[in-house]
DNA sequence: TTGATGTATGAACAGTTATTCATATGTTTT
DNA sequence: AAAACATATGAATAACTGTTCATACATCAA
């Protein structure tokens, strides 16, 4: 049986998966990113509380909220002249979930 | 209770731990990593093959071994001349999994 | 020892990326 | 409308990264 692309750990996946997949982790590759998302863990929050939290500027958390936006991470909602910021779904906390373990051996 | 570097989704992990986790997947974060990677997922293999399964180099599969190797991703068994890698344990494909299911929404 | 083979590595180059700065957009208040 | 505030964005810069090339290292065969 010819292999399309499946989630299976048994299969090499296909050149266009592993191109989507390396971006993906790319993402994840960045400690400001991957501080907003553990921010977010406790709930939405706006651009500004989080550059508050982080120490970093308003531009630089606005950029990497973009690029979070784009792989789908993290959702957003407008309330006046604020943004609030949340993650996406669970995959987030699973994906990092998942790295902690590697890490904390 | 106060956190340290603990591994719950719940609290906000330290930033050293935030760090290396960033660090970790920066190394998924290139399509050629984790072509090798999956490629070890069928068993270990030795470098030349690896190189030609990629149609890489085999100088830019040693350079990247050698930072799959520095995050603990793999190891290896030199056997005369040849140098046989393998997965260094299953987070790897609990990691990749992981990603997979994400980016096939 | 010499040559052949498999792998590792340092330097250099091109491409990418995160931050900063300036400024634009969008919203509310006066 | 104008000012104030929150966020977004484009350009520029500095730092980083992956590949290539040349070469070194390690092992085996003759």
């Amino acid at each position: 049986m010819i292999d399309h692309c499946n989630t299976s750990a048994e299969s090499i996946p296909c050149d266009e998966m592993l191109y989507d997949l390396a971006e993906l982790y790319k993402v994840f590759g960045d400690s400001t990113r991957i501080k907003i998302l553990c921010i977010l863990f406790a709930g939405e929050m706006c651009v500004q509380h989080i550059s508050e939290m982080l120490s970093v500027s308003q531009s630089a958390v606005s950029h990497q909220l973009r690029i979070l936006k784009g792989a789908r991470l993290v959702k957003y909602r407008r309330e006046g002249k604020t943004v609030y910021y949340s993650l996406a779904d669970d995959h987030v906390r699973e994906i990092i979930g998942c790295g902690m373990e590697h890490i904390s051996e």
